[in-house]
RNA sequence: UGGGGAGUCGCCAAGUUGGUUAAGGCACUGGGUUUUGAUCCCAGCAUCCGAAGGUUCGAGUCCUUCCUCCUCAGCCA
């Protein structure tokens, strides 16, 4: 089974390798926290932290997690968890325009199903970086105070032709050497609002020569009449990114500040920035280290939130959780399951190098631990009759199929077996091709969980269609009964009583993209679109799936994994999403 | 053409301070089990670590040069 398979030891990768070496030095064992966030005087008097370690997801609450989120999340989780320490879910609402408390929730509640929980004793470790806009107006004085920060009259324009390029250096505002009085009385009418939006800004003082842009006086305070959805309109002044999260990890107490690759150039500043804060006495040390990882790339998949919001507002697909969108959201109603991205993270490693995934391993990942929590139900998804001729009319019986053939604890279920069946059509060829070996003129099968049969032939309509197949069944050959395997088959199809039927809609999910790699080159990515990715069938079911609830899964036997849709469904009137075909080495 | 990163089997990815035959997973190929052409089991699968030189008794691991890819010029994050 797939937990015997599963790698006990997470596999080793460079943070891990990070964390065991800071883990030796007494500074991260001595660190204190006083249980909540704050500045160097509110840590100093708090106790030894008992969380070795402190990491963070902080997502910025503008819009859907997805699937290289999850990535982060068990990264940054399973590393607290791992370590004895613990990991904050962090808001990174600095930006007012873009941000809501709708998103907000959205990702607590994925972080939640993905099996996850900030809290750490009494403490929530649910935070958000607006909580910390006064510390931060602070910590701006601060540098203004010591020379590290100055207000820039220059337009957004201006700054932008200053800042200079690749290959040259960029040249001094000059408004650069301002007074500290006249910097602090100039940011204070910032907050105040005596200024209007883009007017003004505050910079830090760097290097307009850096080959590093990050340090040629990186803007760190902005004027934005905006309202807030944490702090509301208290404030008319945003901190940057750049400013703020080094800030955020900081008063967090954060050891270890995993982001991705992007934000490599950005280190400088940030351990700049937390020098000059640690200096003035504000900021407490151990001060937080950042480190970087390859963001998740995945085959026949887009992970742009540029991308995905397109999708959505154009309506290529329904909404946010459309099964086929890699949205967190959209995943869970296609049927994936935490487990299996576990076993995906798990898999993946990481690393620094930019790659792109397989999707097969992502899928095959469901499939393994699908195979082994979902119990096996028969559904047939493109119904034709099979009549068995020799089998008394208006007569039923009952046939036994486990639930579970890996665990024979589940039990067993009955089934009906009746003279007229449902089978599916694929499995029946009238001429039938090398190395076929189901349903074919005086070829013999097993019903499974039933009799053989032996085919005797089929009907057609005018156009050469088969309507109905027909057959005779070999009464010693039950499964289950003595002497039921005296015939040998090659052949096992599944089947479902036509008179003990339930039809149902089942929708069948296939990769959104056709290409790999959507939009590689200079192509509109939705020119790769699937025109096929999902096709709505209506299927014969088993009885037993009629009264299923939302969210369950199931093995179709020979099919595939399939989920109760938790949004279309209806109590008795089940709506089937396929999550994941089982592996199929026959090439028909 | 400046800075910062990365290049180990088809796809990922381990490889401590250089030391014997380069982990593991996925895929793939054989074989076995099997009333799911599923699962499961067994076996195979890089004389080679982007390239070329060099140091060394010994290099994926050190040095030099070169090549390729990613990334940075938002008052986004």
């Amino acid at each position: 089974m797939s937990s015997e398979k599963t790698p006990i030891q997470p596999a080793s990768n460079f943070i891990r390798a990070i964390i065991e070496k800071d883990l030796a030095l007494i500074n991260y064992a001595t660190k204190k926290w006083a249980g909540s966030p704050g500045d160097a005087a509110h840590q100093d008097a708090g106790v030894v932290d008992t969380a070795k370690i402190r990491t963070r997801f902080p997502p910025e609450p503008n819009g859907y997690l997805h699937i290289g989120h999850a990535k982060s999340i068990f990264l940054n989780f399973g590393l607290a968890r791992d370590f004895g320490g613990v990991c904050h879910l962090r808001f990174d609402d600095t930006n007012p325009e873009k941000e809501s408390q709708e998103y907000v929730d959205s990702i607590a509640d994925a972080v939640k199903w993905l099996g996850f929980d900030w809290h750490n004793n009494n403490e929530s470790n649910l935070y958000f970086a607006s909580n910390y806009f006064d510390f931060m107006y602070r910590a701006a004085e601060s540098l203004i105070e010591a020379g590290h920060a100055y207000v820039d009259s220059q337009t957004a324009e201006e700054m932008r032709i200053t800042r200079g390029t690749l290959t040259e250096a960029g040249k001094n505002s000059p408004w650069r050497d301002r007074s500290v009085a006249e910097n602090l009385s100039l940011f204070r009418e910032m907050r105040d609002g005596k200024h209007a939006d883009g007017s003004l800004i505050l910079r830090a003082k760097i290097d307009m020569a850096s080959p590093n842009f990050n340090m040629r006086d990186p803007a760190i305070y902005r004027v934005r009449r905006a309202h807030h959805h944490n702090t509301g309109d208290k404030w008319c002044i945003y901190p940057m990114y750049t400013f703020a999260h080094p800030i955020e990890d900081a008063l967090e107490r954060i050891t270890h500040s995993i982001c991705t690759l992007e934000f490599e150039d950005q280190r400088p500043f940030y351990d700049w920035l937390l020098e000059c804060l640690a200096e003035a006495g504000l900021l407490a040390h151990p001060l937080p280290k950042q480190y970087e990882f390859a963001r998740l790339n995945l085959t026949y998949v887009v992970l742009s939130k540029r991308k995905l919001i397109q999708l959505v507002e154009e309506k290529h697909v329904s909404g946010w959780d459309d099964p086929r969108l890699p949205t967190l959201a959209g995943a869970r109603r296609r049927g994936y399951t935490p487990a299996g991205f576990k076993l995906f993270t798990d898999r993946i490693g990481v690393s620094k190098a930019d790659s792109w995934i397989e999707y097969s391993i992502l899928e095959d990942s469901m499939r393994e631990v699908l195979n082994v929590d979902a119990e096996r139900r028969i559904a047939v998804l493109d119904p034709i009759k099979l009549v068995i001729d020799n089998y008394p009319d208006n007569q039923s019986e009952d046939c036994f199929a486990p639930n579970h053939p890996l665990k024979p604890e589940l039990g067993k279920r009955t089934v009906q077996l009746s003279k007229a069946l449902w089978i599916e059509r694929e499995d029946f060829m009238e001429v039938p091709s090398k190395g076929f070996f189901r349903l074919t003129p005086d070829g013999m099968v097993r019903l499974r969980y039933g009799y053989v049969v032996k085919c005797t032939g089929c009907e057609k309509d005018a156009d050469g269609n088969v309507t109905v197949v027909h057959c005779e069944y070999l009464p010693d050959t039950k499964s289950g009964t003595p002497g039921s395997d005296s015939v040998k088959v090659k052949g096992n199809i599944h089947w479902v009583s036509a008179s003990h039927a339930h039809e149902a809609e089942v929708r069948l999910y296939d990769r959104l993209f056709k290409e790999a790699h959507p939009g590689e080159g200079d192509k509109d990515f939705l020119d790769d679109l699937n025109p096929n990715s999902v096709t709505s069938i209506t299927a014969q079911l088993e009885l037993g799936l009629k009264d299923v609830s939302a969210e369950e899964c199931f093995q179709f036997e020979r099919h595939g994994y399939f989920v109760v849709d938790k949004k279309d469904s209806v109590v008795g009137k089940p709506v089937f999403n396929r999550t994941v075909t089982l592996r199929d080495a026959w090439q028909k």
